[in-house]
DNA sequence: CCCGCGTTGAAAT
DNA sequence: TCAACGCGGG
């Protein structure tokens, strides 16, 4: 995660503090670093979703840090990540993979008798889904405490905020984990806060301005230092083999220019350098640049810093990378935590642990459904409907019942993700998904309400549909892994929804609804239509 | 000199 | 999983 080797890099700039220092200011936080280690002491109860009150120890985690700040007189603003960008999915995807696996081997220890060790393996396979960061969102609510979801990378949203003034939402520093932060600009940040409020302060000022420390950054500038950061290595883009974080700085230091150090690069390592690295190297510094924020002024996604002419014709105006644009009202109600950013459905009302509804229980398994697996289940399958110009939603709350439902059935379902991934990207897919498959042989023991598994399916789909002009809704009857229906979604289509669900509804037990909005070629629209109809 | 690989110990309660 | 450390090869 982050840059590589930065950390230790910047170690001369890196002072330890307590959070006292930030008394009377507002501090931003990675919300997925906190959730994430919090997610450690409850690892197994998550994985396997099971019942209890062991599982929201996340939670409290979380909420005693929370007043550790307050302690301090700390205005605590807390940033959830977003959406998933593209240039980041190779990656995502990997760690899924290993997650996965870690899941398995640890449900096979589970099934031995093995619980230390299964819980160990648990613990490398933690995910945060929306759904965790959502019940941590409304406690924030009732805590009265700031929080804003970003469109894509909380990392942006963050630096984003650390160059605002306090009085039009800015924050004086940001406690992640994450050397990302560097590469985004961000002012302030505390690495390494433990439960006391000790950590390790970087300020880039520091950075920039100190005359006699190791590595000096006295003739760079943010973008000479992004380089950097990229060329070492970093989550959109590996780097060329032979070059590490000290090979990039001296690169930099020297030729004081990214293109000049590309065209040097080029020269020394053409043997071993990809293809396309420039462009993915220019793409990989504009998100650290230009990542799509929030705007809570405006109430819109725009970007970190604005575009130049130069760099949107060095791009040919092509912005895909940065993720699909979000129009306004979709993009306030993820910001407000109301719409889930990866599926794009509204947040269960029911999510919360207090008060569950009374499920219609289809059951085919002679199993009695835990009250976990219902709740989460509803939340799954909810239908959105709403319109991208007004935020008018309709909902229509299927209490279906997640079955234990075999393996093979997700099987079948990831088979139409690997034809859909064909036909959008026939040349970039080299079996990641088919290795998926092979692997997912064992029908497992576990109750298949694991919600990391699902959550993942639900990713790998909305990914690979990239940018529609209109909305397409799809209806996928994932029983059957038969895609239902297909519609363009206009405003007057939005009303007849619902009965069109309904009557799927009849036929299947268990649909999903999915849509993507955003602007691409009309080819690419017709390909997934293709594809749609012959299916 | 420096990258890259392997090892080890800590993380949450 | 990740940082810290040490070692061997370029």
């Amino acid at each position: 995660m982050g840059i590589k080797d930065l950390l230790r890099y910047m170690k001369p700039f890196i002072e330890p503090i307590h959070i006292k220092k930030y008394a009377g200011k507002r501090v931003g936080i990675d919300a997925y670093s906190w959730l994430h280690k919090g997610a450690y002491s409850c690892s197994m109860e998550i994985c396997l979703n099971s019942k209890g009150d062991k599982k929201s120890r996340y939670l409290q985690y979380f909420m005693h840090r929370i007043d550790l700040l307050r302690h301090y007189k700390i205005t605590p603003v807390v940033v959830f990540d977003g959406g998933n960008i593209p240039c980041k999915a190779t990656t995502e995807q990997e760690r899924y993979r290993k997650r996965k696996s870690y899941c398995d081997l640890a449900m096979a220890k589970l099934k031995e008798g093995d619980v230390t060790g299964a819980s160990e393996l648990f613990q490398r396979a933690v995910t945060i889904t929306p759904s965790m960061a959502h019940q941590l969102i409304q406690i924030l609510r009732t805590e009265n405490i700031e929080f804003v979801v970003a469109p894509y990378e909380a990392d942006a949203q963050l630096a984003y905020l650390s160059n605002l003034e306090a009085d039009k939402g800015g924050i004086a520093a940001v406690i992640t984990e994450d050397s990302d932060l560097m590469a985004y600009g961000c002012r302030a940040i505390i690495f390494k806060m433990d439960r006391y409020g000790n950590g390790e302060e970087m300020v880039l000022d520091r950075v920039f301005d100190s005359v006699a420390r190791a590595p000096s950054f006295q003739n760079f500038d943010k973008e000479l230092f992004t380089g950097m950061c990229v060329l070492a290595g970093c989550d959109f883009l590996p780097s060329v083999p032979g070059i590490g974080i000290a090979r990039a700085y001296s690169m930099v230091a020297k030729y004081r220019n990214l293109d000049r150090v590309l065209s040097v690069l080029k020269f020394e390592k053409r043997n071993q350098m990809p293809e396309d690295y420039t462009k993915s190297f220019r793409e990989a510094v504009a998100v650290f640049q230009h990542a799509r924020i929030y705007d809570a002024d405006t109430k819109r996604v725009q970007h970190m810093k604005p575009l130049t002419d130069d760099l949107l014709q060095s791009l040919d105006g092509e912005l895909d990378f940065l993720g699909p644009e979000i129009p306004p009202s979709i993009a306030t109600a993820i910001a407000e935590g109301n719409l889930d950013p990866v599926t794009m459905e509204a947040f269960d009302h029911f999510s919360s642990h207090e008060s569950q509804p009374e499920p219609t229980v289809t059951q085919t398994s002679n199993e009695i459904v835990k009250p976990e697996a219902t709740a989460q289940s509803t939340e799954e399958s909810c239908f959105t409907i709403f319109s991208s110009h007004e935020t008018r939603e309709e909902r229509v709350t299927a209490s279906t019942v997640m079955e234990q439902r075999p393996v093979i059935e997700e099987t079948k379902y990831l088979n139409e993700a690997v034809a859909l991934q064909k036909i959008m990207f026939p040349s970039e897919v080299h079996g990641m998904l088919e290795n998926k498959i092979t692997q997912d042989e064992t029908p497992l023991e576990i109750p298949d309400n694991n919600p990391f598994k699902k959550r993942k399916l639900n990713e790998i789909y909305l990914d690979q549909i990239p940018s529609i002009t209109e909305q397409i809704s799809v209806v996928v009857d994932v029983d059957n892994s038969d895609i239902m229906c297909v519609t363009l979604e206009s405003q007057e289509s939005v009303d007849s929804k619902p009965n069109k669900v309904a009557d799927r509804k009849a036929i299947s037990k268990n649909e999903k609804r999915k849509r993507s909005d955003c602007k691409s070629s009309e080819s690419k629209k017709n390909s997934i239509l293709n594809f749609f109809s012959r299916v």
